[in-house]
DNA sequence: CTTGACCTTGGTGTGTACTCTAAGGTTTAT
DNA sequence: ATAAACCTTAGAGTACACACCAAGGTCAAG
């Protein structure tokens, strides 16, 4: 399968597939004598995967990780990978944490703030940006 | 007030001050016949303001245009900054959603796997992410 | 046999918020 | 007078995950 054809089944760009390739996280089975990438089942599989990992969160280092990881199971534990999960999700957790920090606060800035279509003299999101210190702490 | 002075007081460094500078974020009041940054009062005041934009999540972008606003206050209304902040607020509330779809992932793929020392050959994680579709939908 | 759709490489651009470097000028203290 | 500590500029580098571009080669259909 040719590399148009590989992503529209896949639902992703060419340039992502060949992204991909240049940073070691999916290398097409073969190239046909025109040079041209030839994708197989193999690759599909694995591209699944990377999908898949993606999809709960993963970045493309961590990816790459657990890629070698799974090529040499063997040679790694159980542990590894939970710990490779645990940390992902800790670190998860802190940034929806300190999102949840901005979304407080944005919505009592809000809930001051009338809204209205008068001049923005005395609007109290800017008055409260001015003058208040703490607003987070 | 020279840079390192002021950057200190701010707890930023001198680096980001002429960042700010050169985004036209916040310009010292004066240079002095050396042509070194002065800052004064004026520009603390409206360092604090950035400072605490950020606080509660505002990107450098958004808070241009709070000080645009900020600075011909009556060339705007209450109108117009509630919505920059609900904007903002709202888009905080989709990344935090997206955030926790991953971290409930992340958390039953970490629950799957009994994280021994034992080889990763039968991973739940790992072939879970190999076998299963829709583990986010 | 030419058109159009596909493929190749290498390189640049995007957004965010800085951080660091090089090469040099100024100020302050000793 | 000289060294340390400060300041100046312009420009490059960082992380992330691609998107886009140019210049050219390949392949199937009409
Ligand atoms: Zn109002
Ligand atoms: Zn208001
Ligand atoms: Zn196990
Ligand atoms: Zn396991």
């Amino acid at each position: 399968m040719k590399i148009g054809e590989f992503a529209n089944q896949l639902g992703v760009s060419t340039d992502t597939l060949r992204y991909y390739e240049k940073h070691n996280l999916l290398t097409p089975s073969s190239r046909t004598e025109a040079g041209y990438r030839d994708y197989g089942e193999a690759t599909l599989k694995q591209m699944k995967f990377i999908l898949r990992a993606k999809n709960v969160g993963f970045s493309l280092a961590e990816i790459k990780e657990l890629l070698q990881i799974k090529f040499k199971k063997h040679q790694h534990s159980c542990h590894e990978v939970k710990d490779l999960t645990i940390q992902k999700r800790d670190l998860v957790a802190e940034r929806i944490a300190e999102l949840t920090r901005f979304h407080q606060s944005l919505s009592v800035l809000a809930d001051k703030c009338c809204g209205g279509q008068e001049p923005a003299d005395n609007c109290s999101i800017l008055t409260t940006l001015e003058d208040i210190d703490g607003l987070t702490q």
